[in-house]
DNA sequence: ATTTGGTTTGACCAAATGGTCAACAAAAGT
DNA sequence: ACTTTTGTTGACCATTTGGTCAAACCAAAT
C-alpha cells in the first residue's frame, strides 16, 4: 500500500528533525533518517533532493516555531508582572521540548543560515516593555540587558543539563523537579530586577 | 630540519583545538588539522593514533582549564560582594576566549565524555556560599538556583552571540562594548538576588 | 484489461575520509 | 664512520556516505 504523499513527507520531517537534533548536520546520516522514517534512502532523496535541502527545511521550520513563541507579547490587560511570568513559563516549557542547542550548533557552523531568513519586523518583548517605560509604569533601564538576562536564564539550564546535573549532584528526577519550579524563580528574579532598576542609559 | 617533538605536538594540539571548536568532532577533518598544524596527515597519526584519541585529549584539556577557573573560590578576606564580582568578571573573560559551545555540543553527542572524567572533589562556589550562610552573613536560600543563574547569565550571551546581535540589532562593535560592561551588570544582579532572598528550602 | 503517472526501492557509483605502510630523513648513540 | 632510534611523508587502502537510476509497484483513469 502506498502511503499518502503528505503522510510520508511528514514522517520524513519528523524523523529528520529527530536525527538532526540528536546528531547535528555533520553527524546525521541520510540512512538513519530513512530508517527512522521507515522508508528507503532512495525515497528520502525522492522527497528532498539533498541532505542540505532537507536540513534547511528543518532548520527554518524550527526557527519559525521559535520566533512564533517569542512574538506572543500582544498587549493585553494583564498587569505586566503577570504577563512576564506567563511568558517565562510558556517560553521555558517550549524550550524544554525543542532543542535550542541544535539551532546554536548549526548557526555556529554556518552563520549564513540566519541571513537566509526573512527580516523579522518587531520584537514583541521590546515594544511591550518600551511601551511600559514610555507610560512611566516602569523605570527607563536598558531593555537589551533584560532581554539577554531573560533568554540566558531560560535557555541555558536546558542546554547545559548534563553538566548541571553532574555538578549539583542531582539525578534525573531531582533535576526535573528543579526545572519544574525554575521558571517561577526566573520570573521572580526578573520582576525584582525591573522594580529596583534605576533609570539609566 | 626536524622540529622538537614537543613543539610539533603543541602545534598539533593547537590546530586540533581550533578545528574541533570550529567544526565539532563530526565536522572536523584530520586533513584540516594536519594542514593547520603544517604537517602531513601521516604525521598527525604518528602522534595521535586516532581522531577519537586526539579529540579526547583536546576535550579533557579544555574541561580541565574550565574546571580550574571554576575552582578559584579559595576563602580570602574580601567582602563576598567583591569576591563575587571578581569571579564573575574573571569567569566571563575566560568564557570569551574558550568555546563552551564546543563542550556542550560534544557532551550532547556523547554524554560518556563526562563519566570518563575523575570525580571532582568540591565545588568552590558551593562551599564558599554555604560557609557564608552558616555564618549568617547571607540568607539561607537555594544555592543551586543561584549557581544556575550565575552560569546561565555568564555563558549564554557568548554562545548565543549570533542571534542576540541580530535580534538586538547590534553590529560587532556595539555588541562587544555591550559585553564589556556585561559582567558587572550580572554581578549587580546576583548581589541584589542574594541580599533580597528570603530563607527557604 | 491496459495505460498512465506518481511512488518506492535495491543496486550501484564517485568522492571523501580515517587510517596504514614502506621508504626516506634526521638525530642520537656507539 | 656506523648503527639505531625517532620523525616524516607520499602513496595507498577500506569503508562510509550522499546521491543516482532503471526497474518495479501501485492506484486511479481510460
Amino acid at each position: 500500500m502506498v502511503a499518502n504523499v503528505n503522510d510520508t513527507e511528514k514522517k520524513i520531517l519528523d524523523a529528520a528533525k529527530k536525527i538532526f537534533e540528536l546528531s547535528g548536520y555533520n553527524g546525521a546520516r541520510m540512512q538513519h533518517i530513512a530508517d527512522e522514517a521507515g522508508i528507503s534512502k532512495a525515497s528520502l532523496h525522492y522527497y528532498f533532493r539533498s541532505k542540505e535541502n532537507l536540513f534547511e527545511r528543518i532548520f527554518h521550520e524550527t526557527m519559525e516555531e521559535f520566533m512564533k513563541v517569542l512574538s506572543t507579547w500582544e498587549d493585553d490587560t494583564y498587569k505586566w508582572e503577570l504577563k512576564l511570568r506567563e511568558f517565562v513559563v510558556e517560553f521555558f516549557n517550549f524550550l524544554r521540548t525543542n532543542s535550542l542547542l541544535f539551532i546554536l550548533r548549526e548557526l555556529n557552523r554556518n552563520p549564513d543560515l540566519m541571513n537566509d531568513r526573512p527580516k523579522k519586523k518587531k520584537i514583541g518583548f521590546m515594544s511591550y516593555f518600551k511601551n511600559l517605560q514610555e507610560k512611566g509604569l516602569i523605570q527607563n533601564f536598558d531593555l537589551s540587558l533584560m532581554y539577554v538576562f531573560l533568554h540566558s536564564l531560560c535557555s541555558y539550564p536546558l542546554i547545559n543539563k548534563i553538566i548541571f546535573k553532574r555538578i549539583l549532584m542531582m539525578d534525573d528526577a531531582r533535576f526535573d523537579s528543579f526545572l519544574e519550579e525554575y521558571p517561577n524563580h526566573v520570573a521572580d528574579f526578573l520582576i525584582l530586577f525591573i522594580k529596583q532598576s534605576k533609570t539609566k542609559k
